[in-house]
DNA sequence: TATTGTTATACTCTATAACTATA
DNA sequence: TATAGTTATAGAGTATAACAATA
């Protein structure tokens, strides 16, 4: 049983990230987070003040679906939104939400360790960089 | 506006593999299929017989998912099941599946070329390996 | 008992179109 | 005229549970 599509870049990238993002969703599901709160808390934290238009932008999500990630995380006391004229709101974290923050960015670099740890230390260099070009966009 | 996730390799290799994938599907779009659709044809035509299941396990995708793909596929004229025993069916390319996987290997394979053209020459060769350990499962 | 194919269903993610209010 | 936030909705993709037939 042969596998023709395993030397293809483009599918080994689609496996990998599908295989990575269950094994991060498990990890951050043990305190009751998913990649998109983790990564908009994380946003945010470092970046108070940001509109939620321009964190879409950042994230790769659209306007329309930020809505409903806002406001799950706002309901569950973590953002507090600031107007900042009289259509954007400008978002930052609340002590609950920088908690959050913290708890997130510990399972996170827990779990990009043991990726990285799957490659072999001498092409670990290069794996960010490789990521970044074939992302592409503007990085 | 930092991005602080853009050093994170998980994060890269989602945000490089959504982007990836939009593009394979809108040039796949270009002859009516979709990424699902040409992976399969690419299977069977290298593994004449395969069962439904057995593909399914080599895409990472659940039997009960295979079932519509399948069907859309042989609905479209382009597979033959032949039963195998009582339960299972050995999947083959029609000619004209044959001619649409040798199609959707062609817009694969620009594809895949494009997507490395992306990365300097000097890091190409460790592209492949470096995807392969970070899927991690038997590669 | 385990496996194959199948149905039904639910849930998440993503995409589009439209609306309002503000700039 | 363009942008921010919003609503509603549709389409993928994926997940689980259950069932009949067969191994």
């Amino acid at each position: 049983m042969s596998d023709p599509l395993a030397s293809l870049p483009g599918y080994l990238l689609r496996r990998a990230s599908t295989a990575a993002l269950a094994e991060l969703n498990q990890r951050l599901g043990e305190i009751e987070l998913n990649h998109a709160d983790a990564s908009l808390l994380i946003l945010i934290g470092h970046n108070p003040g940001v509109t939620q238009s321009e964190a879409g932008r950042v994230l790769g999500i659209q306007r329309a679906n930020m809505v409903p990630l806002i406001a799950r995380n706002e309901g569950r006391g973590w953002l507090i939104r600031q107007q900042v004229d009289g259509r954007s709101q400008g978002l930052s974290l609340s002590p609950d939400g920088e908690a959050m923050r913290r708890k997130a960015r510990g399972v996170i670099d827990g779990f990009e360790e043991r990726l990285m740890e799957r490659v072999p230390q001498e092409l670990r260099p290069h794996v960010i960089p490789i990521l970044g070009y074939l992302w592409g966009e503007q990085n």
